[in-house]
DNA sequence: ATTGATATTGATAATCATTATCATTTCTGG
DNA sequence: CCAGAAATGATAATGATTATCAATATCAAT
């Protein structure tokens, strides 16, 4: 996942904003690259264990990537226009691993979003 | 969608307040209903609609419902057996409006989710 | 009560993103 | 070079969600 795995960041870049991994997949192809689907996701997946890609999911659960500058993180999104501020936690990963600890729970993942209307709605 | 709705309701409840629509179908044929897969969903979007049931996504894209809780709080789910357990956010609270408030974010509210392994996982 | 329009329902099939397989190819240390 | 390990890509399988559609219930107006 070596050799792959730059391709398929690269083409996150190249598409901008979020994309799912379907169309990373036609973009590579679009391209000229041969890379398999699995592979994207193989790729896809392990940018994201390594907190250089973002995922989210859309309404109808179709997961979304986009690539992240900086590391865990979470974000404020306008409800009405759909702006995105990206937003640090460590109070939140801190309350996170600790309510898990307390409660006997390994290997915790949290899902944090904020909601909102900003200024210019 | 008025006859089914109350037993998908009554059900999503019995379930200890989150099921996956699955899950309440399972249920619901357990109790000698013979309502259909596809009334279940139907029923749960309905009621998401009009926001008396949430709705959030486990990790592998499943759609989570629970009936609105009267109270605010948050969930730490274990993602093999399912297991919730209710958990207290002020931290998260405070750390939420005052990261929107910083944003000139108005009216902001937020999802916060803990997934997990619990101790018999 | 009888019609007929309309909404609801449940079984079933279709959709489609994601995963699992597996044979093939590519890397790597020696 | 060479065996073993890792990566890859084609393909099939999985499984939740959605779309169909015929059957049935609802209901207002005769
Ligand atoms: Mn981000
Ligand atoms: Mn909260
Ligand atoms: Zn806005
Ligand atoms: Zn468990």
């Amino acid at each position: 996942m070596s050799k792959s795995l730059p391709a398929v960041i690269t083409t996150l870049e190249r598409a901008g904003g979020f994309a799912s991994a379907q169309e990373v997949f036609q973009l590579m192809r679009k391209q000229g690259k041969s890379t398999g689907l699995a592979t994207v996701y193989r790729a896809l997946q392990k940018a994201v264990s390594e907190n250089t890609v973002d995922v989210l999911r859309k309404d109808d659960g179709e997961a979304l990537y986009r690539l992240c500058a900086t590391g865990h993180h979470h974000h404020l999104v306008c409800t009405s226009c759909g702006k995105t501020v990206e937003v640090e936690g460590s109070a939140v990963e801190k309350w996170a691993n600790t309510v898990a600890k307390n409660n006997g729970f390994k290997k915790v993942s949290h899902v944090v979003e904020l909601f909102g209307l900003c200024q210019k709605c």
